[in-house]
DNA sequence: CCAACAGCAGCACGATCGTGCTGTAATACG
DNA sequence: CGTATTACAGCACGATCGTGCTGCTGTTGG
């Protein structure tokens, strides 16, 4: 199987850019079709459906995202530097238009359009997240971080300032946006370190799937 | 002015709750018109376009958003009770489907697509974020925070936290996101305090309208 | 080198999109 | 109460949507 797949992917990737820009359900057949000079049932042909093209858009931007940005944290040294790690090439991947977004707008998109698509993004989500809370894991077990710091908070923050970043960059263009970023994450940092100023058991149960 | 009036108010209230499920780009006449039981050509006829549609729904909900989160704050005592008031009505208007997640998506979707609806979008954000600077700035000069605290930076970070507040509770149905923001809300309010380690001179600029 | 097959274009389909025009019934005003 | 204006339905239009089927053409394995 060599150019079917090899044509797959490049419309995969032309539809995660054309995704990014007009979101999931604005990513339609026919401009698609143009972008890629393919025929709109040529190119129909390689998905079954707009749904599984939708799902597999996702995939696409799922796998680059892991490649831009998680795997190359993990390479970083464990604890606060590969927290840190994550964290620049999280921001870098918002500074030009790239499948970073794609799920920023995805999830805005579905989060109240019940099918495969929000399940897919919940999944996706909690694969991240729990990636992401496994260096601040690491990070409180290596003393990086205080002791009582909640590592899965600590994932959710970084999250929530992911978001705001990627509002105030891409919607808003503020020059400051990064700026602003950088600071909140260095507080949630700095925060985990000292500020376990009365001992909440940090409740550290690991979250239940949402959907079946 | 009676009549034509009240209907178009009921429609944008139909719309403005259709739009905060499919997006603003998925509101279609079609199905806005079935849902309110006019005729598509009826109900066109308020709206001259698609677009001013969306800029009308826009509208509303920003009107809505003021009405139940901004109005109520300052109608609390200055200083941290009103921040905290604000921050109160906030998720109150997340719990339940409302405007509020209206601008949330509305901002994902149209965050690459120049046009007056991103242009509105970025006022509204604007004026939002003033706002809430303003009621933090009042908490500095009344001494609930502290003196070195960048009100412009608390807004922005107030917005990240609901952002992240609003995608776990509405995607992901997290039981636990209520909390998380209530406990990041409560950190950069402490933070505000004691946390100056260094400092800065907390530029107090303005922001620039991005958008002539 | 040839057969089997995969990749793709052409064309067609019903549905729905946003947007007009025309007529009629209801409303507002004097 | 009569009239002028407004609110709305009916219908129609070109465009585009997602999705199929048919057939040609290039690739590929034996």
């Amino acid at each position: 199987m060599n150019k079917g797949e090899a044509t797959r992917q490049a419309i995969l990737e032309q539809a995660a850019a054309v995704a990014a820009c007009q979101g999931l359900a604005g990513l339609t057949i026919g401009s698609l079709a143009e972008r890629t000079g393919l025929s709109k049932s040529g190119l129909f042909a390689h998905f079954k459906s707009k749904e599984a093209l939708q799902l597999q858009v996702l995939a696409f931007a799922r796998d680059r995202f892991v490649d831009g940005v998680i795997r190359p944290a993990t390479r970083a040294p464990r604890g606060e530097a590969r927290v840190r790690a994550l964290f620049e090439h999280w921001i870098e991947t918002g500074r030009s238009p790239g499948p970073g977004c794609l799920f920023v707008s995805a999830s805005a998109e579905f989060d109240d359009q019940p099918g495969p698509v929000r399940d897919q993004l919940v999944r996706d989500y909690w694969d991240c997240a729990d990636s992401v809370a496994q260096m601040f894991r690491t990070g409180i077990a290596e003393g990086d971080f205080g002791a009582a710091a909640d590592a899965e908070q600590l994932a959710y923050d970084l999250h929530s300032i992911m978001l705001g970043f990627f509002h105030a960059h891409r919607l808003l263009g503020d020059p400051k946006a990064e700026d602003r970023a950088r600071r909140a994450f260095e507080r949630i940092l700095d925060d985990s370190r000292g500020g376990g100023e009365a001992g909440r058991p940090a409740h550290p149960a690991p979250h239940v799937a949402a959907v079946p």
